[in-house]
DNA sequence: TGAAATTATATGTATATACATTTAATGTTT
DNA sequence: AAACATTAAATGTATATACATATAATTTCA
């Protein structure tokens, strides 16, 4: 899909000879970076009928060490800003991975929780995650650190 | 909705206060950016009434100067290559901004071009993309370059 | 040649995203 | 307290994505 015979730089993945200036493929090198990402993670979680938004908000409950937290809390907590946290909770509530509940104090709030369950997908899941992390490690730690000090940059 | 008061860490971004390494926080990262980039060219193309992925197809389109190529070729050259290109196409054809035909040679094959209108909405945007680029000036070509670099060997 | 394999595109379906609007609860102001 | 504003979450709707499957044209080769 992603991978070709020899060496995989952006201009050979999307056919596209040069770029006006680094600018230009910078952005197009991270959606396509980002794309590729999800990919990998899709495959990952799918076997555990979870998307990676899902696996975002368990993620972020188990954080709380099982406190249950606002779903306004989830909804700027998570890498995607415009996804649906209220939708996303539906679906991991149907898959009994979370719990909500109305807050007593504010009425208007939900609390949501994770599960046992939730839980355990999350330690199945843990080993793979990893793997797909180690899996860059063609690009060195110093390296990681240089693209994450500049993507911070970029968008300031 | 992205923005804070001061400095855009990602760890401000997303209420997180550490990542486990930098690879983890590489991973958030680059996920993170792609959506903010995607907002924002959201944004930019809302007006046109073209969506990114359609704004990428109408690009590639004008790059073969006017010469109509297979849906297969709008495939391979797109970023997101999970992504529909028959269904993209549809909504440009009902927009007017693109052609659509039967190849002669292989009727399984159709031929896509881009129209006037097209060409036209493409030139209105030209300044407002070169704009969104610009505006990550605070990295330099350098740096650019450093992270295109590095996500090339990423996905190796 | 004709059956089987391959290729190009389209379609079906479930899920997710973007964004506007609604609903209900709480806060604020006079 | 009543009117108005604000907030939290849910919902509606259009579009997009992921992936499986279908359809039709072409190629392959027994």
């Amino acid at each position: 899909m992603y991978r070709q015979t020899d060496k995989m730089e952006l201009e050979k993945e999307i056919k596209q000879k040069s770029f006006k200036s680094p600018y230009h493929k910078l952005v197009l090198n991270i959606l396509f970076s980002a794309s590729w990402l999800n990919t990998l993670q899709n495959k990952t979680f799918k076997p555990y009928g979870i998307s990676p938004q899902q696996y975002n908000i368990l993620r972020i409950l188990r954080g709380q060490q099982g406190k249950a937290v606002a779903l306004s809390v989830l909804q700027e907590r998570m890498i995607d800003k415009m996804s649906n946290a209220s939708r996303l909770v539906d679906k991991l509530l149907l898959k009994e991975m979370v719990d909500r509940k109305q807050c007593p104090e504010d009425r208007r709030q939900v609390e949501i929780s994770i599960t046992e369950k939730g839980l355990d997908v999350l330690k199945q899941l843990d080993d793979k995650v990893n793997n797909l992390e180690n899996s860059m490690s063609n690009v060195t730690e110093k390296e990681a650190a240089e693209v994450n000090r500049i993507l911070d940059k970029m968008r300031d």
